[in-house]
RNA sequence: GGAUGGAUUCCCGAGUGGCCAAAGGGGACAGACUGUAAAUCUGCUGCAAAUUGCUUCGGUGGUUCGAAUCCACCUCCAUCCA
């Protein structure tokens, strides 16, 4: 199977700029791609991962990456897909979060010389002659066409300042250095980049008088319609101490039973026609395609170690007695304790499981909190630290937040 | 720069002097049912020493026994005009 073929099994592709072209060049490992990443955090999440495997996808299959960090993009932001404004971030903010991106990126691609290249565009964005840039580059675009492209459509209701309306331009003219400075004929990215991404190609070819193409990933969406990998608490971090492995492993394991079989052929390297034997699973069976996705996942992120103690932490949470040898454990202090003893709230809050005492009183009264597995009534329930000694108790709120909690 | 409308709790949105910690919906959380799924039903959703007290309705100051609600100024946003 070709690169291009499997992309297109696995459901990855969503827009090409010219079909028959970009087969041709990437299946014989003859593009040199590359893909944005805004450091708009001081850490990847789920959507970057999709974009990393693509790059080792086409790496392997001989094509050469380049992955731009949005050192210089970032100080503007990129509007699409966003319905409010955005917040700007501090010189000293973005280049951090940049440091924080190279780290990570290089876990999963192997960069140097005739490998993988990694830039910045601050590196030629930041000192910029305003005049000369507009005259340059600024006379190729219609601000008409702009206006008709779907990502400043959505904002033109709420309001879109002029700051961020340059954001097509400074990406489109990342792809025009690019291929300037490194023969980069292809850019690839999320679906909702696609407008911007054919800014750059149209920039090349009126500049230049050359062909770039642009392809875009589709985006990881629900079933409900929504952007994967996000959580309430906010996204699914690829950094362990933003997300641990066990909150990265039940993220998966919790995907709905309509989500996993994509997931699994977009997310993971297991060989599409493994895949497309769960397709016949229904029902329960699904629940074990959801075990592999998250194992394969974590396991891709975190390594082979994490993936198997989050593996077994979840197994034996979830089967009730067994205690997961690797459960996220809460130390209590002497101030924690008053008149010798602290209260089942107390805990609760001190093991972070619930925001507030309130909270935490609402959560027993409901009758969501488990000591040891036996059901908690009173909210007065007091615990002495000869009781939190030693292996301590461990503490569920709801089927699962879960610590051990020890003096 | 001018005119008009607006800012309420996680989000949307009601409330136009006391009965307001603030309707309704969404989301989140918890319980039941399940497969750690979905759907459904129930509860719950500011904080606390908890039949009570405290802090919240863009900001600051004022009127009043009492203000999310009235007044003044300010900030921000939207629409139209330039």
């Amino acid at each position: 199977m070709t690169v291009f073929e499997e992309l297109k099994a696995r459901g990855l592709l969503a827009q090409l700029t010219d079909e028959e072209e970009i087969k041709e060049l990437i299946n014989n490992g003859k593009a040199t791609f590359y893909i944005g990443f805004d450091p708009t955090a001081d850490s990847l999440h789920v959507g970057h991962f999709m974009a990393l495997c693509l790059m080792k996808r086409l790496q392997m299959a001989g094509n050469k990456p380049i992955a731009l960090i949005g050192g210089g993009t970032g100080m503007i932001g990129d509007p699409s897909g966003r319905s409010d404004l955005r917040t700007m971030m501090t010189r000293e903010t973005i280049e951090h979060n940049c440091e924080c991106f190279k780290k990570q990126m290089s876990r999963f691609i192997e960069f140097g010389e005739d490998k993988a290249l990694m830039v910045n565009n601050a590196d030629w964005l930041m000192d910029l002659n305003y005049i000369e840039f507009i005259r340059d580059i600024g006379v190729h675009f219609s601000v008409n066409r702009m206006l008709t492209a779907e990502c400043y459509k959505q904002r033109m209701e709420k309001g879109l300042s002029f700051l961020e309306f340059n954001y097509m331009i400074m990406q489109s003219y990342d792809f025009l250095k690019l291929y300037e400075k490194y023969g980069c004929n292809m850019q690839f990215g999320g679906d909702d980049q696609w407008s911007n991404m054919l800014g750059g190609t149209e920039l090349i070819r009126r500049k230049l008088g050359k062909d770039a193409y642009a392809m875009t990933i589709t985006l990881l969406l629900n079933s409900e319609g929504k952007k994967m990998g996000k959580t309430q608490k906010g996204a699914v971090w690829l950094d362990p101490d933003k997300t641990s492995p066990f909150e990265f492993y039940q993220y998966w394991r919790n995907v709905a039973d309509a989500d996993v079989l994509k997931c699994l052929r977009m997310l993971t390297f297991l060989p599409i026609e493994q895949i497309n034997e769960m397709d016949k699973w229904e029902g329960g069976q699904l629940n074990q395609a959801k075990e592999i996705l998250a194992f394969e996942l974590t396991n891709l992120v975190h390594g082979e170690e994490e993936a198997r103690k989050a593996q077994e932490s979840a197994r034996s949470i979830f089967s009730g007695a067994a205690q997961g040898a690797d459960m996220p454990t809460c130390q209590l202090q002497d101030e924690d304790f008053q008149d010798g003893n602290i209260d089942i709230l107390g805990i609760l809050v001190k093991a972070g499981l619930t925001a507030s005492r309130s909270e935490a009183r609402r959560a027993v009264e409901q009758g969501g909190v488990t000591v040891d597995n036996e059901k908690i009534s009173d909210i007065k329930t007091l615990y002495s630290p000869e009781q939190l000694s030693g292996e301590g108790i461990v503490v569920k709120r709801g089927k699962k937040n879960y610590k051990r909690v020890v003096k």
